[in-house]
DNA sequence: ACCTGAACACCGTTCAAGT
DNA sequence: ACCTGAACACCGTTCAAGT
């Protein structure tokens, strides 16, 4: 399996939809009594180890957070981490999965709001994935299978069955969303690091080159590169998502 | 810029459509006279390296093809690849690059049929990836901008165009289309290797993840596993398809 | 200009040994 | 059960030296 996950032990009643941001610190005097002083976090768990990627992930980027790299945050060696994770794969998976926490689903759904609650919902997905840098990348061309992204898949489902979209349908374009909001994300979060000072440079040289490009060879691209290029990117995102909801709401009966 | 090519300085007048799959091994006898004697193809070039790394992804996909690989390959060392290569990004969009040559473009454009031109030609994309392993995921989540790949954009612009598409809604559907083929192939090249035998695997064991699920918890999953996995790859593509297509036409004034 | 050997600075993962 | 040091088998890229 692709992403990481047991997919046959996947353990969705264990799912929590609990705050967004966990604080790696347990919290001081919890409900356990303990005489004897532990101490202060010295313990690895799989939370903590997720905790710890995802600040990497933030502060640096998806490729700076490796097995080393993850470890040493927590001060210790790469071998431990894998008590807690069956490899890297499945960790950055973990990380993924921790992030859909943040995405807001609809209460209640509202037959008549469908293509409203759909919006938003994919728009706060954007927006969670938008929060931690170049992560979204770890999710391009994996099924979401972990137990909060299953969760958020439901919510779609259910918000386009009760506005009367097919089953077939609804499978579909759950599949499509979920590969649009991806891509979207992880290619506007490229030309943040190291070799581009920014993403306008990146967003330039392409302009440059659609102008450049000659009326002969490609004529279409040269008569459009003003379109094919305008636009910031949350408005790209929305009007690329209005067409894709329009698509799904014109296979009704 | 990611995809490795310097945008600035791709040279699309150089492009040549040429046959799908130029041998690797020069022609006997070409146009050039040589007299003496030249060692059988001991010269490395741009075009032997993409051909290299070609083969190592049909045969072992695209994780195989590694610098020091490829150079052995072609019995030299991975410095060696520096004098033809910027790095090994660049050799794999080289590589992506070269095989969308294999899509055929639809000559001439008719208007009236643009809806079948532009299926067909996203369906000769999705084979021309299909036939190199898991070469696709090289092309997830960036631009296409190799000299062939803006051919093929410059057509799909064309055909939308000449079908009464708006320029906003073409460019925008263009880059919807080219992430829909990318990141379906990817997908269905999934399970292909090492751990797993055959993708139908994997295949079942989401279905079971599904069937698996809590009707309390995640009520339309549960109540849709079978329409969430069922057909074939084909079949979903041109569902898919269809879907997008559909949508984009309705734009039309 | 092109090619090379050797090195540099990393990777993910395993394994025997500890507690 | 969990943690660890050390090692294994790799990476991409650089660089001085060769031709």
């Amino acid at each position: 399996v692709s992403t990481g996950y047991a997919v046959g032990v996947a353990a969705p009643g264990k799912r929590t939809r609990s705050p967004a941001r966990p604080s790696a610190r347990p919290a001081v005097g919890g409900r356990t009594r303990v005489v004897t002083q532990r101490a202060p976090t010295r313990t690895l768990s799989r939370a903590a180890i997720v905790a710890a990627a995802l600040r990497i992930i933030d502060a640096e980027g998806l490729d700076a957070a490796t097995m080393r790299r993850v470890a040493a945050e927590l001060d210790t060696g790469p071998a431990s981490l894998y008590a807690h994770v069956a490899d890297k794969e499945e960790m950055v998976a973990a990380v993924l999965d921790h992030v859909v926490l943040e995405v807001e689903i609809p209460d209640p759904i509202d037959p008549k709001r469908w293509q409203q609650q759909l919006k938003a919902m994919l728009i706060s997905m954007r927006d969670a994935y938008q929060r931690h840098n170049d992560l979204a990348r770890a999710g391009l061309g994996s099924i979401p299978v972990g137990p909060n992204a299953l969760v958020v898949v439901d919510a779609v489902l259910g918000v386009m069955l009760a506005g009367g979209v097919s089953k077939k349908v609804a499978s579909f374009a759950a599949d499509l969303l979920g590969l649009y909001v991806t891509s979207t994300v992880f290619e506007q979060s490229m030309g943040h690091f190291a070799d581009h000072d920014g993403k306008a440079e990146y967003h330039d040289q392409v302009h440059q080159l659609f102008r450049s490009l000659s009326a002969d060879t490609h004529p279409h691209i040269a008569s459009m590169a003003a379109e094919l290029t305008e636009g910031d990117g949350d408005e790209r995102f929305e009007f690329g998502l209005d067409l894709i909801i329009r698509g799904i709401a014109s296979t009704r009966s």
